[in-house]
DNA sequence: GCAAACTTGACAATGATTCTCATTTCCGTC
DNA sequence: GACGGAAATGAGAATCATTGTCAAGTTTGC
Protein backbone atom coordinates (compact mmCIF):
# COMPACT_ATOMS: atom_id res chain seq x y z
CA UNK A 1 0.00 0.00 0.00
CA UNK A 2 1.46 3.38 -1.10
CA UNK A 3 -0.46 5.56 1.97
CA UNK A 4 0.31 8.98 0.24
CA UNK A 5 2.48 11.58 3.16
CA UNK A 6 0.23 14.77 2.97
CA UNK A 7 0.49 17.56 5.36
CA UNK A 8 -2.01 18.62 7.70
CA UNK A 9 -3.74 21.74 7.19
CA UNK A 10 -6.64 23.60 7.81
CA UNK A 11 -8.07 23.06 4.29
CA UNK A 12 -7.87 18.91 4.37
CA UNK A 13 -9.46 19.09 7.66
CA UNK A 14 -12.73 21.11 6.41
CA UNK A 15 -12.86 18.84 3.92
CA UNK A 16 -12.87 15.96 5.58
CA UNK A 17 -15.29 17.40 8.31
CA UNK A 18 -17.57 18.67 5.66
CA UNK A 19 -17.69 14.51 4.42
CA UNK A 20 -18.31 13.32 8.00
CA UNK A 21 -21.77 15.83 8.17
CA UNK A 22 -23.62 13.87 5.36
CA UNK A 23 -24.32 10.62 4.58
CA UNK A 24 -24.92 11.78 0.93
CA UNK A 25 -22.11 10.97 -1.71
CA UNK A 26 -21.52 14.42 -3.22
CA UNK A 27 -19.28 16.31 -5.66
CA UNK A 28 -16.53 18.54 -5.54
CA UNK A 29 -18.61 20.99 -6.64
CA UNK A 30 -21.14 20.88 -4.27
CA UNK A 31 -18.47 20.22 -1.39
CA UNK A 32 -16.85 23.19 -2.26
CA UNK A 33 -19.98 25.74 -1.84
CA UNK A 34 -20.97 24.23 1.09
CA UNK A 35 -17.64 25.11 2.71
CA UNK A 36 -18.03 28.44 1.38
CA UNK A 37 -21.70 28.76 2.66
CA UNK A 38 -20.13 27.87 5.76
CA UNK A 39 -17.12 30.66 5.50
CA UNK A 40 -15.08 28.19 5.32
CA UNK A 41 -12.40 29.29 2.66
CA UNK A 42 -11.16 26.95 0.16
CA UNK A 43 -9.89 26.89 -2.90
CA UNK A 44 -12.16 24.83 -6.00
CA UNK A 45 -9.03 23.19 -6.72
CA UNK A 46 -7.54 22.02 -3.32
CA UNK A 47 -11.01 20.28 -2.88
CA UNK A 48 -10.09 18.30 -6.32
CA UNK A 49 -6.40 17.55 -4.74
CA UNK A 50 -7.78 17.25 -1.33
CA UNK A 51 -10.98 14.77 -2.60
CA UNK A 52 -8.18 12.53 -5.14
CA UNK A 53 -5.87 12.17 -2.87
CA UNK A 54 -8.60 10.77 -0.08
CA UNK A 55 -9.78 8.44 -2.38
CA UNK A 56 -6.24 7.04 -3.10
CA UNK A 57 -5.66 6.29 -0.13
CA UNK A 58 -9.38 4.87 0.22
CA UNK A 59 -10.29 7.11 3.07
CA UNK A 60 -13.13 8.12 1.05
CA UNK A 61 -15.46 5.98 -1.87
CA UNK A 62 -15.83 7.41 -5.40
CA UNK A 63 -18.21 6.57 -7.49
CA UNK A 64 -19.59 8.36 -10.73
CA UNK A 65 -23.09 9.25 -11.47
CA UNK A 66 -24.57 8.74 -14.54
CA UNK A 67 -23.89 12.64 -15.76
CA UNK A 68 -20.30 11.24 -15.53
CA UNK A 69 -19.23 13.77 -12.05
CA UNK A 70 -17.17 12.10 -9.61
CA UNK A 71 -18.95 11.79 -6.40
CA UNK A 72 -17.48 11.30 -2.67
CA UNK A 73 -18.30 9.73 0.54
CA UNK A 74 -16.72 8.90 4.05
CA UNK A 75 -18.17 5.25 4.44
CA UNK A 76 -17.88 3.77 7.82
CA UNK A 77 -16.60 0.59 6.82
CA UNK A 78 -12.87 0.08 6.19
CA UNK A 79 -13.50 -2.59 4.18
CA UNK A 80 -14.76 -3.62 0.34
CA UNK A 81 -18.01 -2.88 0.20
CA UNK A 82 -21.01 -1.52 -2.08
CA UNK A 83 -23.85 0.83 -1.84
CA UNK A 84 -27.55 1.04 -2.47
CA UNK A 85 -27.60 4.59 -3.85
CA UNK A 86 -31.87 6.45 -3.69
CA UNK A 87 -31.49 8.05 -6.84
CA UNK A 88 -33.80 10.89 -5.77
CA UNK A 89 -32.39 12.49 -2.44
CA UNK A 90 -28.99 10.99 -2.77
CA UNK A 91 -29.18 9.06 0.64
CA UNK A 92 -26.64 5.62 0.65
CA UNK A 93 -26.94 2.81 2.22
CA UNK A 94 -23.55 0.26 2.84
CA UNK A 95 -23.72 -3.51 1.61
CA UNK A 96 -21.20 -6.26 1.17
CA UNK A 97 -21.97 -9.32 -0.99
CA UNK A 98 -19.72 -12.27 -0.58
CA UNK A 99 -21.68 -14.42 -2.93
CA UNK A 100 -20.36 -11.23 -5.59
CA UNK A 101 -17.31 -11.25 -4.42
CA UNK A 102 -17.24 -14.99 -5.56
CA UNK A 103 -18.69 -14.80 -8.79
CA UNK A 104 -16.42 -11.98 -10.14
CA UNK A 105 -13.50 -13.91 -8.91
CA UNK A 106 -14.88 -16.84 -10.83
CA UNK A 107 -16.00 -15.79 -13.91
CA UNK A 108 -12.70 -13.85 -13.54
CA UNK A 109 -10.70 -16.57 -13.38
CA UNK A 110 -12.48 -18.79 -15.89
CA UNK A 111 -11.87 -16.43 -18.57
CA UNK A 112 -8.12 -16.07 -17.44
CA UNK A 113 -8.07 -12.51 -16.28
CA UNK A 114 -5.79 -11.27 -14.01
CA UNK A 115 -5.62 -8.58 -11.13
CA UNK A 116 -9.05 -7.98 -11.22
CA UNK A 117 -11.18 -5.46 -10.14
CA UNK A 118 -15.13 -4.43 -9.79
CA UNK A 119 -17.64 -1.78 -10.03
CA UNK A 120 -20.81 -2.54 -8.00
CA UNK A 121 -23.27 0.02 -7.46
CA UNK A 122 -27.14 -0.27 -7.30
CA UNK A 123 -29.32 2.99 -8.08
CA UNK A 124 -32.89 2.98 -6.62
CA UNK A 125 -35.49 5.24 -4.92
CA UNK A 126 -35.38 5.00 -0.98
CA UNK A 127 -38.86 4.38 0.88
CA UNK A 128 -38.49 7.70 1.81
CA UNK A 129 -38.48 9.52 -1.15
CA UNK B 1 -40.41 0.91 -23.61
CA UNK B 2 -40.18 4.17 -25.75
CA UNK B 3 -38.51 3.41 -29.02
CA UNK B 4 -37.50 6.09 -30.45
CA UNK B 5 -38.15 5.73 -34.26
CA UNK B 6 -35.20 7.17 -36.12
CA UNK B 7 -34.95 7.56 -39.54
CA UNK B 8 -32.53 5.36 -41.82
CA UNK B 9 -29.03 7.57 -42.92
CA UNK B 10 -25.97 6.92 -44.60
CA UNK B 11 -24.49 8.29 -40.84
CA UNK B 12 -25.99 6.32 -38.63
CA UNK B 13 -25.40 3.00 -40.48
CA UNK B 14 -21.76 3.85 -40.69
CA UNK B 15 -21.70 4.08 -36.85
CA UNK B 16 -23.00 0.75 -36.25
CA UNK B 17 -21.18 -0.95 -39.17
CA UNK B 18 -17.93 0.24 -37.41
CA UNK B 19 -19.43 -0.49 -34.02
CA UNK B 20 -19.51 -4.10 -35.23
CA UNK B 21 -16.06 -4.27 -36.55
CA UNK B 22 -14.79 -4.38 -33.07
CA UNK B 23 -15.04 -6.36 -29.98
CA UNK B 24 -13.77 -3.16 -27.79
CA UNK B 25 -15.50 -0.66 -25.81
CA UNK B 26 -15.05 2.24 -27.72
CA UNK B 27 -15.82 5.88 -27.25
CA UNK B 28 -17.82 8.56 -29.20
CA UNK B 29 -13.95 10.46 -30.26
CA UNK B 30 -12.84 7.07 -30.87
CA UNK B 31 -15.46 6.03 -33.61
CA UNK B 32 -15.33 9.37 -35.02
CA UNK B 33 -11.29 9.18 -35.65
CA UNK B 34 -12.03 5.48 -37.45
CA UNK B 35 -14.74 6.31 -39.26
CA UNK B 36 -12.99 9.55 -40.48
CA UNK B 37 -9.35 7.55 -41.41
CA UNK B 38 -12.33 4.93 -43.20
CA UNK B 39 -13.32 8.18 -45.47
CA UNK B 40 -16.73 8.01 -44.00
CA UNK B 41 -17.52 11.55 -43.53
CA UNK B 42 -19.17 11.71 -40.19
CA UNK B 43 -19.60 14.71 -37.65
CA UNK B 44 -18.29 14.20 -34.26
CA UNK B 45 -21.86 15.75 -32.74
CA UNK B 46 -23.69 12.94 -35.55
CA UNK B 47 -21.45 10.44 -33.65
CA UNK B 48 -22.60 10.80 -30.11
CA UNK B 49 -26.49 11.83 -31.03
CA UNK B 50 -26.48 8.32 -33.01
CA UNK B 51 -24.75 6.80 -29.95
CA UNK B 52 -27.10 8.24 -27.12
CA UNK B 53 -29.80 7.10 -29.41
CA UNK B 54 -28.75 3.42 -29.72
CA UNK B 55 -27.83 3.63 -26.19
CA UNK B 56 -31.12 4.49 -25.23
CA UNK B 57 -32.86 1.79 -27.32
CA UNK B 58 -30.33 -0.79 -25.51
CA UNK B 59 -29.08 -1.56 -28.88
CA UNK B 60 -25.83 -0.87 -27.50
CA UNK B 61 -24.07 -1.06 -24.18
CA UNK B 62 -22.37 1.93 -22.48
CA UNK B 63 -20.14 2.07 -19.50
CA UNK B 64 -17.85 4.71 -18.18
CA UNK B 65 -13.65 4.66 -18.00
CA UNK B 66 -11.91 5.36 -14.87
CA UNK B 67 -11.39 8.78 -16.85
CA UNK B 68 -14.83 9.51 -17.31
CA UNK B 69 -15.29 8.96 -21.13
CA UNK B 70 -18.49 6.90 -21.94
CA UNK B 71 -17.24 4.39 -23.82
CA UNK B 72 -19.61 2.07 -26.21
CA UNK B 73 -20.03 -1.46 -27.34
CA UNK B 74 -22.26 -3.70 -29.67
CA UNK B 75 -22.86 -6.54 -27.68
CA UNK B 76 -24.37 -10.14 -28.72
CA UNK B 77 -27.14 -10.59 -26.04
CA UNK B 78 -29.64 -8.15 -26.15
CA UNK B 79 -30.35 -9.13 -22.41
CA UNK B 80 -29.21 -7.82 -19.25
CA UNK B 81 -25.57 -8.61 -18.63
CA UNK B 82 -22.15 -7.75 -17.27
CA UNK B 83 -18.91 -7.07 -18.96
CA UNK B 84 -15.43 -8.30 -18.13
CA UNK B 85 -13.41 -6.14 -19.27
CA UNK B 86 -8.75 -6.15 -20.26
CA UNK B 87 -7.49 -2.76 -19.01
CA UNK B 88 -4.70 -3.13 -21.14
CA UNK B 89 -6.18 -4.35 -24.87
CA UNK B 90 -9.55 -3.49 -23.63
CA UNK B 91 -11.36 -6.48 -24.86
CA UNK B 92 -14.25 -7.38 -23.23
CA UNK B 93 -16.60 -10.64 -22.48
CA UNK B 94 -19.89 -11.00 -21.91
CA UNK B 95 -20.94 -12.70 -18.90
CA UNK B 96 -24.23 -12.87 -16.91
CA UNK B 97 -24.46 -14.03 -13.15
CA UNK B 98 -27.95 -14.57 -12.08
CA UNK B 99 -26.54 -14.73 -8.90
CA UNK B 100 -26.08 -11.32 -8.81
CA UNK B 101 -29.14 -10.07 -9.87
CA UNK B 102 -30.91 -12.02 -7.16
CA UNK B 103 -28.71 -10.68 -4.48
CA UNK B 104 -29.36 -7.35 -5.60
CA UNK B 105 -32.72 -7.66 -5.84
CA UNK B 106 -32.76 -9.02 -2.18
CA UNK B 107 -30.74 -6.39 -1.04
CA UNK B 108 -32.80 -3.49 -2.20
CA UNK B 109 -35.68 -4.96 -1.03
CA UNK B 110 -34.41 -5.36 2.17
CA UNK B 111 -34.03 -1.66 2.28
CA UNK B 112 -37.10 -0.64 1.07
CA UNK B 113 -35.39 0.68 -2.78
CA UNK B 114 -37.70 0.29 -5.38
CA UNK B 115 -37.03 1.16 -9.25
CA UNK B 116 -33.73 -0.66 -8.84
CA UNK B 117 -30.99 -0.57 -11.57
CA UNK B 118 -27.42 -2.11 -11.04
CA UNK B 119 -24.51 -1.82 -12.56
CA UNK B 120 -21.72 -4.24 -13.06
CA UNK B 121 -18.53 -4.40 -14.27
CA UNK B 122 -15.14 -6.49 -13.93
CA UNK B 123 -11.73 -5.00 -15.37
CA UNK B 124 -8.70 -7.03 -15.28
CA UNK B 125 -6.17 -8.19 -17.36
CA UNK B 126 -6.59 -10.68 -19.82
CA UNK B 127 -4.58 -13.81 -20.56
CA UNK B 128 -3.19 -12.46 -23.99
CA UNK B 129 -2.17 -8.96 -22.10
C1' DG C 1 -42.39 16.67 -57.55
C1' DC C 2 -43.44 19.02 -52.96
C1' DA C 3 -43.84 20.46 -48.47
C1' DA C 4 -43.26 19.21 -43.75
C1' DA C 5 -40.43 16.97 -40.56
C1' DC C 6 -36.25 15.02 -39.36
C1' DT C 7 -31.14 14.77 -39.61
C1' DT C 8 -26.72 16.59 -40.25
C1' DG C 9 -22.46 19.36 -39.62
C1' DA C 10 -19.56 23.18 -38.26
C1' DC C 11 -18.83 25.70 -34.54
C1' DA C 12 -19.95 27.87 -30.20
C1' DA C 13 -21.01 26.98 -25.46
C1' DT C 14 -20.89 24.40 -21.28
C1' DG C 15 -19.11 22.29 -17.33
C1' DA C 16 -16.22 19.32 -14.70
C1' DT C 17 -11.55 18.63 -13.89
C1' DT C 18 -6.60 19.63 -14.22
C1' DC C 19 -2.64 22.62 -14.78
C1' DT C 20 0.33 26.68 -13.75
C1' DC C 21 2.85 29.30 -10.87
C1' DA C 22 3.38 32.82 -7.52
C1' DT C 23 2.41 32.94 -2.64
C1' DT C 24 1.64 30.87 1.83
C1' DT C 25 2.18 27.36 5.33
C1' DC C 26 4.42 23.55 7.63
C1' DC C 27 8.24 21.19 9.85
C1' DG C 28 12.70 19.97 11.39
C1' DT C 29 16.77 22.39 12.64
C1' DC C 30 19.69 25.82 14.64
C1' DG D 1 11.77 31.73 18.35
C1' DA D 2 13.89 32.43 13.64
C1' DC D 3 15.30 30.01 9.12
C1' DG D 4 15.16 27.46 4.86
C1' DG D 5 13.46 24.08 1.91
C1' DA D 6 9.56 21.30 0.70
C1' DA D 7 4.85 20.79 0.25
C1' DA D 8 0.20 22.91 -0.06
C1' DT D 9 -2.80 26.48 -1.59
C1' DG D 10 -5.54 29.62 -4.60
C1' DA D 11 -6.93 32.17 -8.68
C1' DG D 12 -7.40 31.78 -13.06
C1' DA D 13 -6.16 29.72 -17.45
C1' DA D 14 -6.28 25.53 -20.03
C1' DT D 15 -8.20 21.04 -21.36
C1' DC D 16 -11.45 17.95 -23.00
C1' DA D 17 -15.64 15.40 -23.54
C1' DT D 18 -20.13 16.42 -24.43
C1' DT D 19 -24.21 19.23 -25.70
C1' DG D 20 -26.58 23.18 -27.91
C1' DT D 21 -27.49 26.14 -32.08
C1' DC D 22 -29.11 26.83 -36.45
C1' DA D 23 -28.75 26.94 -41.36
C1' DA D 24 -28.51 23.55 -45.00
C1' DG D 25 -29.27 18.86 -46.66
C1' DT D 26 -32.41 14.41 -46.66
C1' DT D 27 -36.29 11.60 -46.22
C1' DT D 28 -41.10 10.48 -46.19
C1' DG D 29 -45.83 10.57 -47.31
C1' DC D 30 -48.81 12.38 -50.59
Amino acid sequence: MTETVRRPTRQQAAVLAALDEVQEFMSAQQLHSRLREQGASVGLATVYRTLTALAADDEVDVLRTDEGESVYRRCASEDHHHHLVCRACGRAVEVDGPAVEDWAARVSAAHGFRDVRHTLEIFGTCDRC
